[in-house]
Order: C-alpha cells, then structure tokens, then sequence
DNA sequence: TAATGCTAGTGTCCACGTTCACAAGTAAAG
DNA sequence: CTTTACTTGTGAACGTGGACACTAGCATTA
C-alpha cells in the first residue's frame, strides 16, 4: 500500500488522530493501540489502521503505536513539522475570536501579522500583534508568512485573497461565507459556520 | 428517484444552495438555472440537478428553477421553514463572535437565551439578549428552544451537553476540540477550525 | 522453547456518491 | 406549425472510500 494515492478523506481526519494524541498524552502511556485511539475519538480502529497504512506503517504488533513517534510522523505527513507563520485579515468579532483560540498553537501556527482597515483598530496591540492597516498588506512579501486567515465581510473576502496570493501566501482559511477562486497553486477552506448550522434541524425529529 | 435514501452529501450541500440562492436573489431574476448557480457556487452543475432530483424535480425543462419556489422547497426540506430558537453556553471569545455573527438570521436562527459562568459577564445585556447564569440552564426547559451552541472550554463541553439534553435539545453544534456523545436522539456536529488549519499546510508546496 | 494473547498491516468485497450522456420537456423565433 | 435553442430529470457507468476478515508479527508466560 505504501506507494498508492493517499485518500483526501485520509487527509481530512489526520489532524483528527492528532488531536487525541496531543490531548490524551497527559496519561502517558508510551504506546496507544488503534482500538483505544479509536475509543477515544468515536472512530473505527481498522479505519484508523487503513489510514496509518497508506503512509506505511508505523506501529508495532502486539504492542501498539509509540505515540510520540506517531505524533511526529503525523506532524511530519500534514508538514506541521515545521512552524507556520500566519496573517489575520479583519478583526472584528469573529477575527478577535480566532486571534485569541488556543487551538492554533498546538499545531504550531502563530499568527504574526493582523490587519484591518478600521482606523481605531489600528496600532492597538492584541496579545503579541499589533494590527496594521490592510493598506499595507501588499508589503507583506519577505515577513516569512506562508498562511492567510481571512475574517472580512463577504464583499472583500475576493479582493483580499487576491492581495494574499500577490504576496505569496500559499494556503487561505477563509471564513467570509463565500466563494473564494484564486490560482490553482493556493489551497483555499473555507469554513461556513452558520452553513453546519443550517443542516442540524434537518436531522432533528419534528417534534 | 423519488422514494430514494437521500445522500448525507446532498444534504450537506443543500445549505450551500440556499446561500447561493439567498445572496444572488438581489440580482431578481425569477428563474435560475442550474449552470448559472452552479456557476456562482463553484460546482458542477449535473451535481446540483441530480441533488435536487432526490426530492423530486422543482424544476421546468427549458426555464431553470423559480429563485423563490426552489427557496422555499429547501427550507423546507432542511427544516428551516420554522424558525429555531437556539441557546449559546459560552460567551466567550468565540461565544461572543458567534452571538454577533450575522450569518445565522438568513437561515431563519434566533439566539434567544445566552449563558456564561463568569459572574462579571452574567447581567450583562448583548444585543437583545441578556447572559444568563448558567448554573441556572437546567431550567431552560419550556422555552421553546431546540438548539444548542456549545463555546466553553474543552473540559466542560460533555457536561454541558448533558444538561442541554436534558432540557430537551435536539441539535447540538459544538465548538470545543472534542468528542460528545449524546443519545442517538439528538444530533451533534463538531466544528474545530483549528483542525481545518491544520490540514492546510499538506497542501501546500514545500516551498 | 512452546503456547497464548494481543495488535498492526492489508487484500477484498461492498456501498455510496459522482460523472456523464441522453431523453423529455419548454419557450421563443421563423 | 416547425424549428431551434435551451434546460431539467435520471439511468447507468465509474471511481472512491469504508467495512471486514485474515495473516503476520511481537511480547509475555509457562
């Protein structure tokens, strides 16, 4: 299995396996079998098994995965390995939420630059941050950010992405509820929140 | 087609459509066809017909879809032609980024009860809503309220959850980097941005 | 050394979802 | 009325991913 196409559901649930590992580590138990990973996340083990596979196998028989060795690796296949240098665009509610979310930083992202274009916004410092204005995110080049959260309203979620790829960002999460189309070389995720809302009562009985 | 299962990925899609219909209804055009919406949302447009054919065809041959008819027809399938009365426990940055988010009103969302632990935050008046304590959230029963917004810290997520059910909440979105598990009652979905970022840099050139 | 118990890795089958091509239907123009 | 242009609805082929069973490997105990 080692040399075929890695699924993008494979991909998808990697950080998933991640983050039980990161987080149930405190127990430090030096190996973890699929079967209790599993227990942990509500998975399947054998899913958990396919998808270790298709990377070549990293665990032992009989005992389990070493579960610092499978954190890096894991680390190692998302590039989480190294560091990642993000910028914030738009710190409003949901970009004040996002720039104080602990989450980031067990994955090793730090948000290095944030901007906005609200005057009283900028030159307050937010944590380690000051934000700039958005005017000058086109001199962004050579501050070593490889990452682009955008947090703007739908209207200039297009136009700043645009900006982003001129400086050279590589991958944008972007949470204006909105197509976003740049080049092919950049990744773009776009999270919807009120999307996932929208379909819960679909699910839900009548009552 | 009609009488078919309907596909979780259609469903997973159907808000997408009601966004795409729901900001493009400015431009008033009565009818819309399935290339021009495919076209605004980015996907193939056979993938929205054949969506739409699981519940049979609201369509005319020739003419596209009515905006307004087929507007209606998936609210109704996702249960958003009732208006939802949610309660957010959490106010804290995210919670209060979620309370101010605009995006849930189009879907018909109300967050009509807020609830915090922080005895600064309770009294406090946000919008139309007042944060309550949330020692007192075992008495939400009886307010109509038959959705859940979990934003507390990963260590309290479960027990809240627990407390929510027990009022009789049917649908939980949950915000904390952890499992929940309810009964099979009641629909949980998870968001983790951080685990969205984190599968980013896989995409990425190594640069 | 032999036996037992546990766990990873993987080939295979199956179910689901996507893509596509085409028939059927509508409207507008000639 | 006929023709043309367009669009929906859907059966069928195709591809991908998930479920599972089984083999192989490690460790512990006798």
């Amino acid at each position: 299995m080692r040399y075929h196409k890695i699924p993008d559901e494979t991909v998808r649930r990697l950080p998933l396996y991640l983050r039980g590992l990161l987080f149930s580590s405190q127990d430090l138990q030096e190996n973890i079998s699929s079967r209790k990973l599993a227990e942990v996340l509500g998975v399947n083990p054998w899913q958990i098994r396919k998808d270790f596979s298709y990377f070549g196998g990293f665990g032992t028989p009989g005992v389990g995965y070493n579960v610092e060795k499978l954190t890096k690796q894991i680390k190692k296949i998302l590039k989480l390995d190294i560091g990642h240098r993000a910028t914030l665009v738009g710190v409003g509610n949901l970009g004040a939420a996002i720039l104080a979310y602990p989450g980031f930083k067990i994955y090793g992202f730090d948000i290095a630059a944030v901007f906005d274009n609200n005057s009283k916004k900028i030159g307050q410092k937010i944590g380690d941050v000051t934000i700039e204005d958005v005017a000058k995110l086109p001199m962004l080049k050579g501050r070593q950010i490889d990452l682009g959260i955008i947090a703007v309203p739908r209207g200039s979620a297009q136009e700043i992405a645009n900006i982003l790829v001129d400086v050279g960002i590589k991958g944008i999460l972007n949470f204006s509820p909105c197509r976003i189309d740049v080049s092919k070389k950049v990744k773009v995720i776009t999270i919807d929140i009120a999307m996932d809302l929208a379909r819960l009562p679909y699910y839900m009985p009548s009552s």
